[in-house]
DNA sequence: TGCGTTTTAGTATGAGCGTTCTATAATGAC
DNA sequence: GTCATTATAGAACGCTCATACTAAAACGCA
């Protein structure tokens, strides 16, 4: 028993996160946003709070819509397949988008990094689901024989979780198939079991890196 | 013939980087560098000119001081342990960081990836000699049979940045030892060559993550 | 038809921003 | 000692920012 809404909330949600995943929090102003979304300000302020709060349903609706989805579709399949189709996926997209955005929430991460900020529990989260992905892929992949043994499960899923962050830095400055393709090519192989390799998987202590220690 | 300056530029200017490498270009404002250096703002404008160009400088110092050092360190040394030395450096100083700066670079490169900005080409120009310097490791690690001829040179040391850059990233939102070391472990891992692999080095067709492509 | 409630529209506000301006102070040259 | 030149100190400027405020408008219900 009042005025209804003249907006749709999603469209208003789709908008705001095309200006926060293009120009990131600081950079996106209040008017950015009204003239994003067609609204005033004083609509914006009594729908969704604040440019914080805005924000954070911004970049909740980015995770769920964006990355949720990708994981959904790629736990599906094969071991292999799922990490390769996973990266495949995200560079096509970023080779596809004009406008190079990359991810909103790996550009969220880098610029709230400093701050104290209430949207750092988000994204660490986002970043371990998608670890836990790889590492899903990985042990499958181990079992069944198609992925390697010669590394632990969890350095493997790291390494995975690093390639997809190096693309997707790389994706927004230097934004070249063969770069992007090099790099993840390099990783899947890498991942492949090899034909000789033995049946123990090695404990994860690094001694590539160091090897001096213990 | 006129009155002299009464700080140290090399001071101010290590002052102004360790503003803009904690809090990149926007979040940095004039009060905090003048706050950061003891200089009063018509001195900063009057020996710097504005906040671009003093940023350009800051820049320019960090990639010199910073990377330029990196690179020419680990060149000296056999190639895998040029790869080995330059990643365990970053992971060192990344988790000695208490501030997590991360790296500047690839901050400044998300920070001005959207924007028309005069600072991509000292950017892309400093990713890549990186790619440069991973490049020339691989290939004499291919001459000398420590790296794996299984791929293509340029795609080993495109793994090798994707990887540098997402072990900036993770190190900035998840600052433990043990992703960051198992993903370079991994990687260095990846790079060995395989005893009983063959003399050709692989085209870089990228079959591995576009298998359907001829 | 009026009332309570919520949404709109437009404007105002106060803070912070980058930058400039006005003095004043410190030097070397004459 | 005077002058030209440059560096300092601090206030001031114009602008944009996020946000709050004031009315008017649009509904369901009595």
């Amino acid at each position: 028993m009042a005025r209804p809404r003249e907006f749709d909330e999603d469209a208003v949600l789709d908008a705001a996160v095309a200006c926060f995943w293009r120009h990131g929090f600081d950079a996106t102003s209040i008017r950015d946003l009204i003239g994003e979304t067609g609204l005033t300000a004083a609509s914006l302020y009594n729908a969704f709070g604040d440019k914080r709060s805005l924000f954070r349903l911004a970049l909740e609706r980015y995770i769920e819509g964006g990355i949720g989805q990708r994981l959904a579709r790629y736990q599906e399949v094969s071991p292999l397949e799922g990490v390769r189709g996973y990266l495949r996926d995200v560079v096509e997209r970023s080779l596809n988008d004009p406008a190079n955005k990359g991810c909103m929430v790996v550009n969220a991460a880098l610029e709230f990094a400093t701050r104290d900020s209430e949207f750092r529990p988000m994204i660490a989260g986002t970043f371990a689901r998608i670890e836990a992905f790889f590492l899903d892929c990985v042990r499958r992949g181990q079992h069944d024989g198609s992925v390697t043994r010669a590394l632990a499960d969890e350095d493997l899923a790291r390494h995975c979780l690093a390639v997809l962050m190096g693309v997707r830095v790389l994706a927004r400055i230097r934004p070249e198939r063969a770069v992007l393709d090099g790099a993840v090519a390099a990783l899947l192989r890498s991942l492949e079991a090899r034909p000789d390799e033995g049946l123990l998987i090695s404990r994860n202590d690094h001694a590539e890196i160091r090897p001096d220690t213990p």
